[in-house]
DNA sequence: CGAGCACTTGATCGCTTTCAATAGCTGTGG
DNA sequence: CCACAGCTATTGAAAGCGATCAAGTGCTCG
């Protein structure tokens, strides 16, 4: 039953994410670089990877599963502040400590480097520190649409801005166009939902009962989930999708 | 009554804030090739810096001012996702549009670069990337810590927290130890906090008179404010400084 | 003096939280 | 095979906090 290496071979020329990783514009020679100095390492689901304040020893890419970064207050509440797909890196380069813990959601396989080592090499590689930047610039736009969900919108708005977020994801590595219902899965348990969105879990479970009596979500069991019409739930989250068509 | 060039020389060399700017590393040359391509634009109070969407044509640096990040819904709710102080940097090389409205919250007098020649100068500069990318990723600590008030804070602890980071901003320009009371001024509307914080106005009045009840501040007119007990104001935000002094 | 603006304060409403009970599922052991 | 613990999720009822609606204050400027 355990979680093998699963089944990733050494070779970035195989990654599965290599394009959208921080190496994705690297030269084969940077590339033979990187794969010099790195290693895999594996994550049990709930596993923490990163304590908050701890000095990181390494930095990486998160190559399957899902984590997440959360902050704690010392009365325990918590939120979520990032969430860590495939492709997504961890760690910041010139920094001691990271700021917030990282814990495995799912099972995670991470792509792996000693930080001094790759620090060094990134001071050498203008590819690897330009796409970081852009990756750094994305993360910052991300944080800052879920302000936005975080500071004004309503709790069905919050749940519905949620699940088109995880829909588009998905869509995006499966190649259909947007057009058709969307099918997924739920990565995250009522609770990690309700700490991402700074809700309690009770009313993440109302809002999600109440999209379902509403027909703007189907439910199968408690994570499997279909969404007949994108553009449905895209209203519901205050997006106002639009994004397309003009009368 | 104008507000002129604001007695500011061409002269990097002269600008105070240029060890916090993105041009903090640059060496002398590098600071040459710069100052051929910069120039300054003045920013009334209210005045908008760039529309969301819009393409920009420049990026730039704060120098003096404030400006501010918002998003907006169709509905009209806002909120602000970023306050842009003196030395920080305005607009995403390798971007086309801005995602936000920049306002000015302030007059502000801003050092800036069309787009393309900085975007050029970077490629060949790595001091600038560096720093640009070592000022994106505090940023995004920023960002994530926003999203801890945002998204589990009572209005009581997001007022305390917006102070004392004003607070420590001006500690942190003035060289006095964190020591002994604070005094400032609130560069902000009730509205413009209301519209950081995720409340209403009415809110935000209330949890002012409330702490300055309690004598956490001192009000003199709505704008200037007294800190007597700085680690007070913390407790008050939930964030236990506690940083400095084990029993 | 009155208009306009930023702010304050009061009263009420309603959404989300809190507290609490229940349901469904999975794995364990008698 | 069933009982039960442990966990996740749902649902209900009540309470509380911030929003909304509504005056009213104080200040600046014409």
């Amino acid at each position: 039953m355990s979680v093998m290496t699963h089944h990733i071979s050494g070779n970035c020329a195989d990654c599965p994410i290599r394009h959208r990783a921080v190496c994705a514009r690297c030269e084969q020679d940077e590339l033979e670089e990187l794969e010099s100095i790195k290693y895999y390492r594996n994550f049990e689901a709930g596993q923490t990877i990163l304590w908050s304040g701890d000095k990181m020893g390494f930095v990486g890419t998160v190559i399957s599963g899902i984590a997440s970064l959360t902050q704690t207050m010392e009365d325990g509440r918590t939120q979520m502040v990032g969430l860590l797909l495939p492709s997504d890196f961890v760690g910041r380069p010139g920094r001691d400590g990271s700021a917030y813990d990282v814990t495995a959601t799912t099972d995670v396989v991470m792509c792996c480097f000693r930080k001094k080592p790759f620090e060094t090499l990134m001071a050498q590689t203008p590819h690897i520190a330009h796409r970081l930047l852009e990756m750094t610039l994305d993360e910052l736009d991300a944080a800052r649409e879920w302000m936005l969900v975080l500071g004004r919108k309503t709790a069905r708005e919050k749940i519905a801005s949620l699940l088109s977020i995880i829909a588009r994801r998905d869509a995006s590595l499966s190649p259909n166009g947007p057009a058709g219902p969307m099918v997924f899965d739920l990565p995250l348990t009522r609770e990690a939902m309700a700490d991402y969105l700074g809700l309690t879990l009770e009313t993440v479970s109302r809002q999600m009962s109440a999209l379902k009596k509403d027909g703007v979500i189907l439910l199968e069991g408690k994570r499997h989930v279909t969404v007949p019409d994108m553009g449905r739930l895209m209203e519901e989250a205050g997006d106002d999708s639009d994004g397309g068509l003009m009368a």
